[in-house]
Parts: C-alpha cells; structure tokens; sequence
DNA sequence: GAGATGACGGGCT
DNA sequence: AAGCCCGCCATCT
C-alpha cells in the first residue's frame, strides 16, 4: 500500500451517498492535481476486495468510462449509482455539476 | 534504469 | 458534437 493509494482511498472514503466527484478532483485533493490516470488506476486495484464507494468516481466529462475487464463494468456502476438516486443516461453519462461533491478537507 | 500502460483531462480539428 | 492528440504521473515489465 502506497502513500500516494492511501489518500486517495481516504478521499474516496468520504465521498457522501449520492454524490460524485471525477478522478481529477481527488487527485487535486491531496495535492497532485496533474494525476487524475492514475486514481483510476488505484480504482482499477481496488476490485471487489473493498468496502470503498468507488463507483462514486467518474471522470469530469459526467460520464462512466470503465472499460469492464474487472467485475465492475459501467452498467453495474449505473445501477449503483441509480440505487443513490443519481439518475444515469443509457449512455452512462450523468449531470456531474448537479451532483458533484466538493472535499473540504485536505491532506492529512 | 528505460520504455510501456492507463476507470483521465484539456485543447484543437 | 465527436474524435484525435498530447501531456501527466504512479506502476509495471
């Protein structure tokens, strides 16, 4: 477990039900705002061996870009989201800016 | 240590 | 609006 996996998990962590942050928002929270790739790529480690809301995650056009080779596809992020009251397009894409949570804290 | 990778982002065509 | 291209940066091989 890396310094850099551990925040962004934290911040992951504290994303509220029903809300959504894109993968640059947390990589800005904890002070890299040029590494957003690799949030996902910490998304994409994660799999089912996590209690983590990362289907919370999206990228900052408000669309799910998962690319399925995991358990998770997009359509099981849509249904999770959906469960929250999110309301996702067919296409996968949401209204981010109604939605988007902002992190108030920073690093720890 | 060098080159390749990618659940991204922003800019240009 | 949709697609293409380039830059980023932690990891992996």
């Amino acid at each position: 477990m890396t310094h850099f996996q551990t925040q962004v998990l934290q911040r992951v962590r504290t994303i509220p039900s029903g809300r959504v942050v894109s993968y640059g928002q947390i990589a800005a929270s904890i002070g890299t705002p040029r590494a957003a790739r690799q949030v996902g790529w910490i998304m994409r480690s994660l799999g089912k061996t996590s209690d983590m809301p990362w289907w919370r995650v999206i990228n900052n056009q408000g669309k799910i870009s998962i690319k399925g080779n995991i358990e998770h596809d997009a359509r099981s992020q849509k249904k999770l989201l959906e469960a929250e009251g999110v309301v996702v397009a067919d296409d996968f894409t949401l209204d981010i800016e109604k939605y988007r949570y902002q992190f108030e804290e920073k690093e720890s």
